[in-house]
DNA sequence: AGAGGGTATCGAATCGATTCGATCGAACCG
DNA sequence: CGGTTCGATCGAATCGATTCGATACCCTCT
């Protein structure tokens, strides 16, 4: 109609709708909102003139200012977002956050801890944070967010002050699955692990690189296993992953002098990749060669295999960290959680090869 | 020191940062952005001032407001996060938006259109959103965006007015796989399709469907492969996964009457899904039944196939659309950008057996 | 009819920063 | 030596909504 008075699409504001229906701001706030006595007459009236202007309520970014929380909650990721959800345990879990947080308004955003994401982590307008599967500079990303005022949990990782932990039986767990394999009659067993620090470079498990690993997952499991079999050699694998399972297999199966007998990997993914190997390799599993995983993917279809591995609720996870993250910005004080994880007993591992 | 005064945690405030330095809020927010004539003096005595009261920096809420910007990008998901990123064309693709958009500031919103996800799509602080692999009233939700005067990127959609389109040749493509059936002599062929909408139900491939559907990928890869075998029968799959291909793959070929010598998967997952289906009846590929997919996915390790399909660019569609948010943001006009894939020649076709 | 109680509405302060125009000095030039 | 210009700093308005306390009004009870 009057378009010709309009400069340029300038988007209506609250104020503007109240001045057409004739209230005042903050009774066409309270119209919008719900909350607070207003008659239903006037309510029409406010909504009836927001029709009129093509108002789309009242804007987030106003709303989040005077409010103090904008309903955003971060989800701090490593790098590349290829790798992270390449594990489907990442992605299970991120569901059970996604399900769990979904009342609370905006959604998830994803926070990628690379070079220049210093400054997302600086700028974010999130409510509260959840790390997620994260190695490089944990501490300093804490210590940004603490001084922000930003409820943090993390789902395992190093206790941290003021960070709830959502933990995981990793080492028990992986002690399980060594103790089986060790009641089989296996002795010489090899690792296959996750990667041990950002820099997710594949190559033999060595004491240094433990020492200077962050990746506390990965340390975790491998602690577990030790308990068993003290001096276990092993691979450490680029990335959780079907191909990766591959070439640290054959890197284990191949080595010069007495082969393992067992394989214990790290996540089911790596373990479908060692099987591969096994298979390139001519080796029968588990007649020839135990195989171990963990995680508990669903692999029908995959591989032809029931894994032995160990189950974890992924989705539980996830879920109790939306769970701690609403409670914290309840301003309450959850207990940290720790789940458990279960054995499951495949058809990949069987009593050694005789000599 | 007087923390008794303190009655709790007040995070400071730039104004505050200002008093401590004796300057304005105006100088302090200068010496902390970084714009403007400011003395190296100055800049100093705030800094040190903002470090004394453990200032973690400007509020991004009151920046947002301010600025009308919140450097946030949304991405609306299918319902289930897990659906969503089970297929690796998805992951990819954010991959892709994610490095582009990486300069923008905060990061990528998930946001999902489940039921109360409704909420976020109007209360969501995002400067633009792509929509990506979107069936569900797509069309309501633009047209929320749009009123909110939200940046639109479509990818694989309908074309609809003020909504930047990334395309790809969906419909080239599969009538590139159709016609290389085709060509090697092959009759009877049926479909495996990527689900037709929100409802997501396994199920025959009916007229009825077809028409009903609001999925744009799977309808254009279903018009391609008509284009050569008009009447094609199929199964619906109800996710991009393995599993799926395998049980929309069983009734493929369980049907009663005569089986089909070629079936055309609209992914790369449910085609090996639809092999495993095949190597359960006892049928050699490509010998017995040729298989094609879509997508290009690497399959090492997963499939000891080659599998004869398109390969689709899917992380420079990401980096695309990235591309295009931005050039929408600074106020430019881009153009829709399409993409083409590339036929693959794999293992996984012959011509079929003789009768 | 006046007091009391409850409801609908309004005013104004506030959330925390950015930014435009104004001001104040100092250096520079003729 | 006075006028000009440039650079640093400051004041005040602004972004768009929420919310607390106050006000005006109507109804009821005695």
């Amino acid at each position: 109609m009057d378009d010709t008075a309009t400069p340029a699409r300038a988007r209506p504001t609250l104020a503007s709708v109240a001045a057409l229906a004739g209230v005042s701001p903050s009774t066409a706030s309270l119209a919008f909102s719900g909350s607070g006595p207003v008659s239903a007459a006037t309510r029409e009236r406010v909504l009836a003139a927001a029709a009129e202007l093509d108002y789309a309520g009242p804007d987030p970014r106003a709303q989040s200012l005077r409010r103090g929380r904008s309903g955003i909650i971060g989800v701090v990721i490593e790098d590349r977002l290829r790798d992270a959800f390449r594990d489907p345990m990442n992605v299970a879990m991120l569901d059970g956050l996604a399900d769990e947080t979904g009342s609370l308004g905006a959604g998830l955003l994803l926070i990628t801890e690379n070079g220049e994401g210093a400054a997302s982590i600086r700028n974010a307008p999130v409510d509260a944070v959840v790390l997620i599967g994260c190695s490089t500079s944990l501490a300093a990303q804490v210590a940004i967010f603490r001084q922000r005022g930003i409820a943090l949990v993390a789902i395992e990782a190093e206790p941290m002050d003021d960070v709830l932990a959502i933990d995981l039986d990793n080492r028990q767990g992986s002690r399980t699955l060594a103790r089986h394999l060790s009641d089989l009659g296996h002795h010489r067993v090899a690792l296959v692990t996750l990667p041990l620090d950002a820099g997710r470079s594949r190559g033999p498990l060595t004491e240094t690189a433990i020492g200077a690993s962050t990746g506390y997952t990965a340390l975790e499991r491998i602690r577990g296993v030790r308990e068993v079999f003290p001096g276990a050699p092993g691979m450490m694998a680029a990335a959780s992953s079907i191909d990766e399972g591959l070439a640290a297999g054959l890197a284990v199966l191949s080595e010069p002098g007495s082969r393992p007998t067992a394989v214990i990997a790290q996540s089911d993914l790596l373990a479908v990749g060692v099987i591969r190997a096994a298979e390139q390799l001519g080796l029968r599993v588990p007649q020839d060669l135990s195989i171990v995983g963990f995680d508990g993917v669903k692999l029908d279809g995959i591989a032809p295999y029931d894994l032995t591995t160990m189950v974890q609720p992924a989705v539980e996870k996830g879920r109790a960290a939306g769970r701690g993250v609403i409670a914290l910005l309840n301003g309450e004080h959850p207990l940290p959680v720790s789940f458990v994880s279960r054995f499951h007993p495949g058809t990949t591992t069987a009593p050694p090869p005789a000599e």
